[in-house]
DNA sequence: CATGTCATTTTGTGATCACAAATTAGACGT
DNA sequence: ACGTCTAATTTGTGATCACAAAATGACATG
């Protein structure tokens, strides 16, 4: 018996224990996702270096896929190499979260009045379900599953866009910042959050366009205002 | 003779032969500008297949680095992986088309007010030089060198800002429009292109900011409006 | 106790290999 | 001449190796 690998490694077994047809890329994509989802939920602290060897180890997987990924989301800005070749989750400056601020507003609004006219009755339920289990998250104090709430809120209205430009730019923006959130959430908790969902989510009921920008936008501006808050108390 | 590699592909050779110490990364790095400068100055043609072997045979490097720099390329949405695997230099549709127009028109007027204050009578200059160079090159047709000017010349601007976060959206956004601009070119020429990079100089000059901002976005809207009218010429 | 030095270990990088999927070329039959 | 099936080739993917640079730790010296 020699088959040279990857019963575990190369993924997903069915119950028989026969490891499935495996697309094309797949391993790759595996690594991908955790990582990203990683970083958005904040498992990954900002300083915090990321080695290949160590990440595949932990993965299940060989090197191989995790250098891909890592390089990836470096282009995304999501990672950075440091010039001795050490891959570490960018610390965040006060001038990168100034810029960072700066492009969700004008970025964010703007998908999201493009996703309105795409946005059928069918998503405005999943977003209604989506902020119910926010607000029933957010006194328990669980970082992690508000950080994937809220994610998946924004990012179910800027999907519908069918945005194959603005989208990507915006989900590297997120992946710069969160990191720095769930720091910034540990000290300060969960429970005072405000978001601005319900009103955009009465604004798409609307088909109201400007009331959605307004709401995208005071959503980020109170959201990330707190964290900047934040920012000039520590140093 | 047993050394394994190198002399040729990992770099540089001093004159007495020697490979040169060679940085970390640094096969990667030349791979990775070379790509990027083929599609900024579009020798890469929207649909053309880019294969590893091929890359890596064409630079005398191992596929390796290509492999990771066409990862992060496809991150960056300047390449596109298809589902079975192959890179390609994506196509242009009009939906994509508008988007990287409306991008542009978000950011780069941005940014180019927050390079303002940074911009010294140096930058100034060397604006001038360029702009002198493109008026050289613009009857001669050489639209590989318009391209290249082009670029140097609106990210002479940006780069003053010193940001770590719009610069590369908009570095990405170059990337996805450069290689279809190139068509167009090749279609239209280069004779009867108008920029307005002179305005734009003599709002830096004058630290005019919303002229600034005016230039800028008259530039992106005359120069993509040419490319507008050839899209929808076409098909 | 602090500090510099040296050996050990860790880590990223580029090269190469083995394999499967996908493409291409060619032969063959209709 | 045209479509179809098969064989050969190309290509991406993941694994592994060898090496150098860097980080780490131990230890001696001040």
């Amino acid at each position: 018996m020699s088959v040279r690998q990857t019963a575990l490694s190369s993924g997903i077994e069915k119950r028989d224990g026969n490891p499935v047809p495996s697309k094309r890329g797949a391993t790759r994509e595996q690594v991908d996702h955790s990582v990203r989802n990683g970083l958005l939920t904040g498992r990954f602290i900002p300083g915090k270096a990321v080695t290949i060897r160590g990440l595949a180890a932990e993965l299940g997987v060989s090197p191989m896929p995790v250098r891909e990924v890592l390089q990836r989301l470096a282009a995304e800005n999501a990672l950075e190499v440091k010039p001795n070749g050490r891959v570490q989750v960018p610390d965040m400056t006060p001038e990168r979260f100034e810029e960072l601020l700066k492009a969700r507003l004008l970025l964010e609004p703007e998908l999201a009045e493009l996703a309105l006219p795409h946005l059928r009755t069918l998503d405005v339920n999943a977003l209604i379900s989506i902020d119910d289990e926010i607000d029933r998250h957010l006194t328990g104090g669980d970082a992690e599953a508000y950080m994937r709430l809220n994610h998946a809120f924004h990012f179910r209205i800027y999907r519908a866009s069918l945005s194959k430009v603005l989208l990507p730019l915006i989900d590297s923006l997120w992946l710069q910042f969160a990191p720095f959130m769930r720091t910034v959430y540990g000290r300060v908790g969960t429970a005072n959050l405000e978001d601005r969902h319900k009103e955009a989510i009465r604004a798409i009921e609307q088909k109201n366009g400007p009331a959605l920008r307004a709401a995208v936008t005071a959503d980020i501006s109170d959201g990330m205002g707190l964290l900047g808050k934040a920012i000039l108390t520590d140093t």
